[in-house]
DNA sequence: CTGTTAGCGCTTTCAT
DNA sequence: ATGAAAGCGCTAACAG
């Protein structure tokens, strides 16, 4: 920075300021300096550390977000719904992922925390004490997304993945299915899928359908191919099942695919419903049965609910807790 | 970190060097009074200012890399190979996506770069001056992967997209089909697709086919939808074709679950080649032939390669430009 | 609109 | 094995 300084013929404090964004207490250099600043910088290849500046100014213009997976579109996408919020305010996201295994989680928050973010994101409302201490101790705004927790840390994007699994099993009932099965993950790993899983027993025994066919399969993440044999052991144990929800669209994909392969008819013989409404859903053939969620939404919601707080925080202030509820519905397709 | 030495009673120096790793020149405290700091810490909360940590030692502990997309199952099982290859280390990943716009890659890098990385991933190997003059002046490891690059900037981890297009193609030939088309995108924005393409096309004309039936159908990043418009429109203007090669597994399902709509029997009617390799080829009914790659493996093998190339600079050294051709096969299956 | 001074929290270097 | 001093590159605060 000195030797650009010195190439323009300025002050040191006079190119941080061409290359910072103007505060109130701290006006820009003409734009015509700030002109010949910003040539001699590309002229010299030169890029402002963001090291010293986070360092000398205590802001460090990085948000960290913890999500399950990279390799599940949901995921990922709440992630370029949390990037493009943070980009119109030229925060950076840090992004790590910790494969569903929970107890990863705190070794990979403490290793965000060490690049002192202004602000942390997080999937699900299930966090270990340690989690919680190492977030009160960086005092920095915090918002779980995906859940609505029972006890939130601060504020919350998300919604009832119950409800939602309670919705689309009323709507299959509706259908006229009666003998309803449910295929998802072994463990209480993946917590959004449990609360899937009950939300729908619930609303079976409600119903007075019969609630046996719930099946745990595999572990967390599950993929395609779980859903092929999910549903090959749920219909040798219980052969009259009529429809079945899966806990998310990649196994329904799967069950379906099966199906085909054995010659049952989709929705004839089994009707199949996912969850999630990714890409796959609504082109396979035919279109899954599935609940809708706007995963961008819930990332840019959380993105923009953090930049308010993080606003707040570095005028001194403390935003209240906010929790808000995202939408999701059940889309009726061909597969049920 | 001096309230953590004073509570201990030994120096700040002494805590430095129980919460770093050892070096050879600066030894750690006794195990005992490691433990000791170390609890000390935990009660504290202290977590390490990892900002302040970069600022004077001048290593950030960070790489950055960056993809086309984070929705595209190839790359993100790529950055899952990076971040393991990075992990085992001790290093984070700093991951940027630029939605397949190159224009922005160069904005992208240069806030990459203010995070002082201590090396670079990129996808593909077709970059702007500015980019290059950038990374020149970071002065920092350089490693460019899935493409072979004519001229490198340093190391690359990739392969030829052309040969495994070609090698597609011939495979077609050998099962017999003689009217094969090909499906892309429309720009010269996927670089990689083009490369696919050409690869065919000249592949074909060393088989003596007819290379007319080339279609570039919708901007990147390209999804399963496009598929299977893009079929539609390349039967409707070659309608004898008997076979079409997708540059992606995404376009090639588009393609297949439009066909069965449709009625169109594949292969019978129409066989579909796929590229990638994505889960859903090896689950969709019929499964899809397709190239597959190891994926995960360029990732692993770009950050093993750029960690060689960190501890020579670490060392004042510089390793010499390497390039790593990363493996591809054709995987025939039921749908050519 | 621009400059000067001090110092952010840690590691490097040298000393003991 | 541990400590003291210096300083990393930038911005805050204040001065003009």
């Amino acid at each position: 920075m000195a030797d650009i300084a010195q190439r323009v013929g300025v002050s040191k404090m006079t190119v941080s300021r061409a290359l910072a964004r103007t505060t109130e207490n701290d006006r820009a250099p003409s734009e015509q300096l700030r002109q010949r600043i910003l040539a001699a910088c590309a002229e010299m290849g030169y890029v402002i550390d963001q090291t010293a500046r986070t360092f000398a100014s205590k802001r460090s213009g990085v948000v960290a977000a913890v999500i399950p997976s990279l390799n599940n579109s949901n995921f990922s996408e709440t992630a370029q719904g949390i990037t493009s919020a943070l980009a119109a305010r030229g925060l950076q996201l840090l992004l790590a992922y910790d494969e569903y295994r929970e107890e990863d989680e705190e070794r990979l928050l403490r290793s965000l925390l060490m690049h002192r973010p202004e602000g942390v994101i997080l999937t699900g409302g299930h966090h270990s004490a340690g989690t919680r201490a190492m977030l009160q101790a960086a005092g920095i705004p915090v918002v779980e997304t995906w859940e609505l927790p029972a006890q939130p840390i601060e504020h919350v994007v998300g919604f009832s993945n119950a409800q939602a699994g309670a919705a689309l099993l009323r709507h299959l009932h509706a259908q006229g299915y009666r003998r309803i099965g449910f295929i998802g993950g072994s463990s209480e790993r993946d917590h959004r899928g449990s609360q899937r899983r009950e939300g729908v027993v619930q609303a079976m025994q409600a119903l007075g359908l019969p609630a046996q066919r719930v099946l745990a399969f595999g572990e967390p993440p599950l993929h395609i191919g779980h859903g092929g044999q999910a549903v090959l052991q749920l219909l040798q144990q219980w052969p009259d099942t009529d429809a079945v929800i899966c806990v998310s669209d990649l196994l329904a994909f799967g069950a379906l695919t099966e199906c085909q392969r054995r010659g049952w008819a989709v929705p004839g013989r089994l009707a199949i419903a996912g969850f999630g409404d990714f890409e796959i859903a609504r082109h396979c053939h035919p279109r899954l049965t599935t609940v809708a969620l706007d995963c961008q939404g819930i990332g840019r919601s959380a993105g923009e609910l953090l930049l308010q707080a993080i606003d707040a925080a570095r005028e001194g202030n403390r935003l209240p807790a906010q929790t808000i509820t995202a939408p999701f519905h059940v889309v009726q397709r061909e597969s049920s």
